[in-house]
DNA sequence: GCGACAG
DNA sequence: ATCTTGTCGC
């Protein structure tokens, strides 16, 4: 287990959740990747309404093309609910297990939903960053904290999203005339690699590519239409 | 006090 | 997040 790797229960409340995020917090860097990334995992997480079973699955790509590597799921189970700005309590936990089953470890891993653009700078991306010890990034469709002004229309155009005086992340447009996507830097990556990354997974949908295959991986799995080994 | 609020 | 068909617009 890597030294940087953040050691604290997940089982906890809410109240205590955001003690332990004050407390890891401090262990998050944004800085520039150590080496470029040949490879980039998507991660996410789907459950049915009302029940506590959750599908995680975690897909890696190749950045030349965009190949699909290798994909891993696993089905778990969940007692933390859905709240703002403690998602990471409620997916991680399953993200992890998920991960434990990659042969292959990717150099970047993008989630759905934010790194530092959380109100305690340490949402999803950032918090699984530390438990990895490796360059991990959010892209989330909607806005948790920080306000921005809109970017261009044009593909490629963004603009910082900022939150009592920082520049938290970025409102990110994938695709032409389109709602544009929220990125910003979750651990050991800095934004501008994080913008890059994301425009470089383009698919031709707005959601970049590995997200919008981990998402597809874990619908799969929860209607039983695909094998989790 | 009121409204906002990733997935 | 998930439940769901057609439909408006680039």
């Amino acid at each position: 287990m890597p030294p940087t790797t953040p050691v604290h229960p997940w089982d906890v409340t809410p109240e205590e959740a955001i003690a332990i995020q004050q407390q890891v917090r401090q262990q998050i860097r944004i800085e520039p990747m150590p080496h470029p990334a040949e490879t980039i995992a998507g991660a996410d997480i789907s459950f049915n309404k009302f029940e506590s079973t959750v599908y995680a699955g975690i897909v890696v790509l190749r950045l030349s093309d965009l190949a699909v590597i290798e994909e891993v799921g696993v089905v778990s189970e969940t007692d933390f609910p859905y709240v703002p700005g403690l998602l990471s309590f409620r997916e991680i936990p399953s993200l992890l297990k998920a991960w434990e089953k990659l042969t292959t470890i990717p150099d970047v891993v993008m989630f759905d939903g934010h790194g530092t653009a959380h109100p305690r700078r340490i949402g999803i991306a950032s918090h699984a960053g530390l438990w990895l010890n490796r360059p991990t990034f959010g892209c989330g469709k909607s806005v948790l904290v920080g306000r921005y002004h809109d970017p261009a229309p044009e593909r490629g155009d963004w603009s910082p999203m900022m939150h009592k005086g920082e520049v938290v992340g970025a409102a990110l447009r994938t695709k032409n005339n389109v709602n544009p996507v929220y990125v910003s830097p979750g651990h050991l990556i800095d934004l501008e690699t994080a913008i890059q990354l994301t425009l470089q997974c383009d698919g031709g949908y707005r959601i970049p590519e590995p997200t919008r295959r981990a998402h597809l991986l874990v619908n799969a799995i929860r209607r039983g239409e695909h094998p989790v080994s």
